[in-house]
DNA sequence: CATGACCAGCTCCCTGACTT
DNA sequence: AAGTCAGGGAGCTGGTCATG
């Protein structure tokens, strides 16, 4: 375990020696040092102490090869805010009711005490090859040609050479686990209007192909009609994919075609070359089918998907709302990898300012919401931590709470914290008891239409009156621990089994 | 039996504005 | 300021019907 952590983040390190050294390294040094700067003296100190323990003992001849490895990895994770080591995690959660008519926020912060492991450092150059735990098979020779080939003579053309970046990406479906296969999204998954462009050529083969399976007496080379009967598209239909350059199809139709033909979906999907809708065919070109979420890319897009971003309820479209120029260039690049080359708008504020961005592709927000991104207000409902992030290895943990600090978070170097925010809907949790805390609360008014809020502090609970003080204390341990949205508990969870920290949460404000 | 005309219905593009 | 909801116009295919 601890060695795949390692072996991991510096890709060199290796051999349970170097883990032990590690560990005890670590731990003299932590109980010695106090300081970052007195640490790291101390540090090579004892490092070296050891070494020439070793030599003096003429051991070191056995461990050198270790020892260099482990040198490298502390000189990679110098740079990083692994170094001093201790970084603490905050996550807040931000609650909010409605109380008499108006409407209170509360806020409960979630605190997170923890260390990690490089957490804030940027994403690195040398980002590692995902690693797919049910193995990839390569596209062989299945080609559409040759699979259309098997029912009918054909030549082959060069216009339905597939996507060479496809082949790679072939994945067996088949033995994915449900919540894989969710963060998998295919051609065939999409919404049954979307439509495809095929490669030049392809879909009018395919269509004369599905024909000659169809005789009649009439049209004994094959008849549109009767195939359009056999399969369920519109003849008229057939007629103008035929006869049209470029016509793009929907899903639901190009089902139908293939079914007629017994093509597999699959086969067809290096031939893809653009989704779109009827707006616009060309929202993704050369996508990157099937997309799959289950990596670094797509951590950072769920995770911009359940912080600063939403998918909108009506249309299941992804919106990123950040005034960060950088984040939005961040989240805009990511979509571009996982999804092929993408359209979007840039959206701004009434005073002109870069507000964030909308991708119209209902392709990009089917993905996200099928790999756990909810649709709609996020606040007014319960949700998980997408299985993609729970069940992700450590760099797509990594990726996902990078994210999140970037959109909700914060860090405190000197502190070593770092906080993350959540709102959450209280107001159909709280007892009739709790209300009447209400009165007592130093209210703040942030500017009329925002409502009221109050910042939990010491300081305010001096101003309940002491029989109010265990209403007081039962409603804080509430937000604390049983009106927490799934998701918060979730994330403390995989933080402190992730990355060995200590995760806490507290209420920050109603 | 194939296809053109036509409009219904859908998605996308773009923008505005409301809620918290 | 950070999310969320809303909707019109554009552009495209689906489906119907008529025509040759």
């Amino acid at each position: 375990m601890g060695r795949d952590i390692l072996k991991d983040r510096s890709g060199k390190i290796s051999g349970a020696m170097a883990v032990l050294l590690a560990i005890v390294v670590i731990l003299l040094y932590t109980r010695v040092a106090s300081t970052p700067k007195g640490s790291e003296d101390t540090f090579y100190f004892v490092y070296g102490t050891l070494k020439w323990f070793l030599k003096a003992l003429d051991l070191l001849k056995y461990v050198e090869e270790y020892l260099k490895s482990f040198e490298e990895f502390l000189k990679y994770v110098q740079g990083t805010e692994l170094w001093p080591l201790i970084i603490s995690i905050l996550a807040l959660v931000v609650m909010e009711l409605a109380v008499m008519g108006a409407f209170y926020c509360a806020l409960v912060t979630v605190g997170t005490t923890t260390r990690v492991l490089g957490f804030v450092s940027e994403v690195r150059d040398n980002r590692k090859k995902f690693h797919d735990p049910y193995g990839k098979s390569r596209f062989s020779v299945s080609k559409i040609v040759a699979a259309v080939g098997r029912l009918g003579k054909l030549h082959r053309s060069k216009s339905y050479a597939p996507n060479p970046s496809i082949r790679e990406k072939v994945v067996k479906l088949k033995k994915l686990p449900p919540w894989r296969r969710l963060s998998t999204t295919e051609w065939w998954d999409l919404g049954e209007n979307q439509l495809i462009t095929l490669k030049e050529g392809v879909l009018r083969h395919l269509i004369m192909e599905a024909k000659k399976l169809c005789p009649t007496k009439l049209a004994p080379k094959g008849s549109i009609t009767k195939l359009a009967e056999r399969s369920g598209i519109d003849s008229a239909i057939l007629c103008r994919a035929m006869n049209q350059e470029d016509y793009a199809m929907t899903v639901k139709n190009i089902k139908k075609l293939l079914d007629a033909l017994h093509l597999s979906y699959g086969e067809l999907t290096p031939y893809i070359k653009s989704i779109g809708g009827g707006g616009f065919r060309e929202s993704i070109t050369n996508p990157k089918l099937p997309f799959d979420l289950y990596n670094e890319d797509g951590a950072t897009l769920v995770a911009a998907g359940l912080k600063d971003g939403h998918v909108r309820k009506d249309r299941t479209i992804f919106e990123y709302i950040n005034y960060d120029e950088e984040n939005v260039r961040r989240v805009i690049e990511s979509v571009n990898r996982v999804f092929g080359d993408v359209t979007y708008q840039m959206r701004y504020d009434e005073k002109g300012r870069h507000k964030g961005v909308v991708f119209n592709s209902e392709a990009i927000g089917l993905a996200l919401h099928r790999a756990g991104v909810p649709k709609g207000r996020k606040t007014e409902q319960d949700y998980h931590l997408p299985d993609v992030i729970k069940f992700g290895d450590i760099a797509i943990k990594k990726s996902y709470f990078k994210q999140y600090i970037r959109d909700d978070g914060h860090i405190d170097y000197r502190g070593y914290l770092i906080s993350m925010i959540n709102a959450h809907e209280i107001e159909s949790s709280i007892k009739s008891d709790h209300r009447e805390l209400f009165d007592y609360l130093p209210w703040k008014n942030r500017k009329e239409q925002f409502g009221y809020y109050v910042t939990l502090s010491k300081w305010v609970e001096t101003r309940i009156p002491s029989e109010l003080k265990p209403v007081y204390r039962d409603f804080i341990i509430n937000m604390k621990k049983t009106w927490i949205p799934d998701i918060v508990k979730e994330e403390k969870a995989i933080l402190e089994r992730t990355f060995h920290v200590k995760a806490k949460i507290v209420p920050k404000q109603i």
